[in-house]
DNA sequence: GAACTTTAAGACCGATCGGTCGTTCAGGTA
DNA sequence: TACCTGAACGACCGATCGGTCTTAAAGTTC
């Protein structure tokens, strides 16, 4: 019996699984990541609480898999479309709003899981810190080596500093999330967009790869 | 009797209110305003659970005070040492500094209550919300107003849009604290200063206004 | 059809949540 | 002394927390 058998059972258990993770990924953007009560997912979900055991040990472990599910939504809906734009600048600026428009689509009700999951667990030691600390290094490192392949095609200037920018353009984003749901106002997204484009404008070799304001 | 008479019992009544408070905005940077418990918060200050009764009506009071004890700390330990640098440039660089210093010196063993708190009411209506939002909105406008003061004087150059450079000068510092609590090392409160030098440096007519790397 | 596996439900557990109650005690007033 | 006020306590409340145990039902294998 493989695992790409198709017994009945396994496949009904793999879809409430799924539909429970999607539930799971949603609601924590909103309550966090340990304000994501089982009983809240439960009726969120409309499944009995005890259910989740068949699928899942204890809630971390269910944490864990709820942060798999954000990471790979996360590729999927902003770095995937983001590379099919060509290496250099120009995929810098896409990733870096690809990011806002994922905000700005309100794809997840709470705004940004990571964000949630970040400032949740960077001070709880355990498996789950661990995983959102990997999440955090994944992307940091994704963003510099898109800027470094910039610089190497010869539209940054030689001395732009990748990890230094890729700091820069993760706070620009970041903060994006933070300030329209608190404040409001479209000219948010405008600011995070303005301030990427300023900053790589100063590094271009070419200011024709830029996007005008 | 005024409210400046020296009544024993008030004197002991308002000492453990502010033993509490404190308390209260140390464990709410770990744990979050949420996560702060009734019966966490009473035994870290050896109080019974009920005794809170007496100080405040209700949990979210107790919240709204917490805001309002940071915000104070936030003024004392931020924006007065920054103000005494003069207007201008430095003035700008001085409060932004001043808060990088405030995180790396670990003053809250959560890092930062405020952040903490926006992430976590960004979408929870009601009164802690709102307090929470003001305490964002004040901040992003006083970051505006010492920017404006150096366009004023003419250390900035003119067409520098303060609204833009305070978000700027929010994001980059705001990442600082997270990056730093989850995946360590010094060098991100280098990248968070260097890269307000260098956007300010874009922006000034005299560079000897800014300090050298 | 019998044996077995997987998913899911219901009842229930001890612990903790925010909060109320009546009481005690120290400090101040008459 | 008698009385009053404000701070703080222990006991207790219903609700909910994460989690366990037993059982039923659906699907697969022989």
């Amino acid at each position: 019996m493989t695992d790409t058998s198709e017994d009945g059972r396994r496949v009904r258990g793999r879809r409430s699984r799924e539909a429970i993770l999607e539930q799971a990924v949603s609601l924590a953007s909103v309550h966090g990541l340990d304000g994501l009560t089982l009983g809240r997912l439960a009726t969120a979900v409309g499944v009995s609480k005890s259910g989740f055991f068949a699928h899942w040990r204890d809630k971390e472990q269910l944490q864990l898999d709820a942060i798999e599910w954000a990471a790979r939504q996360w590729v999927d809906e902003i770095v995937r479309p983001a590379f099919k734009t060509p290496p250099g600048v120009g995929r810098v600026i896409a990733l870096h709003e690809a990011r806002l428009r994922f905000y700005a689509a309100e794809v997840l009700p709470g705004g940004c899981f990571f964000f949630a999951a970040q400032v949740e667990f960077d001070d709880r030691p355990g498996p789950v810190r661990e995983r959102v600390a990997k999440a955090l290094a994944d992307w940091l490192g994704l963003i510099e080596r898109v800027v470094k392949e910039a610089v190497d095609l010869g539209e940054l200037v030689p001395d732009a500093d990748p990890a230094q920018l890729a700091y820069e353009i993760d706070a620009l984003g970041e903060s994006a999330i933070t300030q329209v749901r608190l404040l409001g106002g479209d000219a948010v997204y405008d600011r995070a967009r303005r301030a990427v484009r300023d900053r790589l404008r100063a590094l271009t070799t070419d200011p024709a790869l830029l996007p005008e304001d």
